[in-house]
DNA sequence: TCAACTGGCACTTTTGAACCGG
DNA sequence: ACCGGTTCAAAAGTGCCAGTTG
């Protein structure tokens, strides 16, 4: 077991094309990325934000759109998503909140979505937000498509990194830096669960204007039997007590507490990131409140910013949360880590023996790592495959990119997840780090 | 028995081709 | 031939809901 921040920096052969520049390419502390909507991310983290997962793929609402800023105009950089599990549970919805249901069921295959316009000079990716509307999320752990698989009742939430590399082939060697925003977390579902978020999906979502309950359209199935509308009106009893609040009220949450502080939501939100916690639908969030505070703290919507220079697989670094944490939600161990320190790099230093630790993986071809500065993505850390297979599941061009898409890289075990909630990381061995791949697919 | 899931439905927006006039 | 604007239909994205599944 060795550590990423023992590595030294022993790359043979001539470097990629992206560390050309010198030791000071790696030198991006001023990258910052910001989420766009914060506000509606926030309404919809307060009341316990669902998201659809079908067989086809499901989009997410609200779909994943950010800022960039403290790129080189003139490097090129990839941008990835991936959807990591928050803890190792599986929930259910009882009794309008949320309830740990079990352990979480096995990961299913690990997919990144990778941003269409990759690879694109740093300049195109500052000049305006970048959407990740296309991204779907299925589960369908067979889908064909590309689409991010999730398992239905977890709760996850999207990491976004950027990759400074020309090309895809180069990622591997390259600068990145991961990001994640603790009110993008989530609970995948197959059906809504809880009404205030179909209320906030209808009301924000424009393809769902039919569902409102003012719009131009009559109401839809208005000639349902009386059992049925006796029915509907029984589910949707809360939506109509939410219906008589304004409409620029509707994010105000039933939960006890709250109406002291209503009407001053988004000055709450500045002041005081932490408190807003409680009106989470999460008993765990809220007894184990703790928010993520601004590193810099210039950008308000920062606060929600939690920049992470740790290069743990997908599917993996939850579970090391879970092992070193002391609260069962790693979204919340991300914003306790990160607002410990006030320094969102200095958190990093204190984590990387924990999370940054890789195994002794290939002694002939030693990572480079720093503490303090983006990890580089070593040449076997994140990829499944061997050299043999330089990251060809994401290369080429287009739509095109799957016709033929990935199988499950072999050695994955399907119950790998079910070893990490048993905390079994302590020991990791070559295969073990293999299975958590952080780029296993290529998805657009 | 029941929670979770599926598929069809009605409705919406988005997209792109076709058409037209300058 | 080119360009910009309009129209229209198909495609795709929504939540709803009854039926199915485990």
């Amino acid at each position: 077991m060795q550590s990423i921040r023992d590595f030294k920096p022993n790359f043979s052969g001539p470097p990629p094309s992206s560390m050309a520049a010198g030791p000071d390419a790696y030198l991006q502390g001023n990258m910052r990325m910001t989420l766009e909507d914060p506000e509606l991310w926030k309404n919809f983290h307060e009341i316990g934000t669902e998201m659809i997962i079908t067989k086809p793929g499901r989009r997410m609402f609200p779909h994943c759109k950010i800022n960039l800023s403290g790129l080189i105009p003139c490097a090129k950089y990839i941008l990835l998503v991936d959807m990591v599990p928050v803890d190792g549970f599986r929930y259910k919805w009882n009794k309008e909140k949320w309830e740990v249901a079990g352990k979480a069921e096995p990961q299913p295959p690990c997919r990144t979505y990778l941003h269409p316009d990759s690879p694109a000079p740093g300049s195109h990716w500052m000049k305006q937000s970048v959407s990740f509307l296309k991204l779907k999320l299925t589960n369908n752990t067979l889908d064909q498509h590309g689409h991010i698989i999730l398992h239905s009742m977890h709760r996850y939430h999207p990491r976004f990194h950027i990759v400074q590399a020309d090309d895809l082939f180069s990622v591997r060697w390259s600068v990145f830096q991961t990001f994640t925003f603790p009110e993008t977390s989530f609970t995948a579902v197959t059906a809504y669960q809880n009404t205030k978020i179909t209320k906030l999906k209808i009301d924000h979502n424009p393809f769902a204007k039919g569902f409102r309950d003012e719009g131009t359209t009559k109401k839809r199935r208005s000639n349902k039997s009386p059992a049925c509308l006796e029915k509907r009106a029984k589910s949707s009893d809360a939506l109509i007590r939410d219906s008589e609040d304004s409409r620029t009220d509707f994010c105000r949450s039933s939960y006890e507490g709250y109406d002291g502080e209503e009407g001053d939501l988004p000055k709450r939100k500045e002041v005081d990131g932490v408190k807003e916690e409680r009106y989470s639908p999460w008993a765990a969030d809220r007894e184990h409140s703790v928010r993520t505070e601004s590193p810099a703290g210039a950008d308000p919507r920062d606060i929600y910013n939690t920049e992470q220079l740790v290069p743990a697989p997908a599917s993996y670094q939850p579970y090391r949360f879970h092992e070193y944490g002391k609260s069962p939600s790693p979204s919340s161990s991300v914003g306790s880590s990160s607002s410990s320190s006030g320094s969102g790099r200095s958190t990093f230093e204190s984590r990387v023996p924990d999370v940054a630790t890789v195994p002794d993986h290939d002694p002939s071809k030693p990572r480079t790592h720093e503490a303090g500065k983006p990890a580089v993505i070593g040449h076997h850390i994140y990829s499944p495959y061997g050299a043999e297979q330089p990251l060809g599941q994401w290369s080429g061009a287009g739509p095109a990119q799957y016709p033929h898409p990935p199988p499950p890289p072999p050695h994955l075990p399907t119950d790998y997840s079910t070893q990490a909630v048993h905390h079994g990381y302590h020991h990791g061995n070559v295969a073990e780090w293999s299975q958590y791949p952080l780029f296993s697919y290529s998805c657009w």
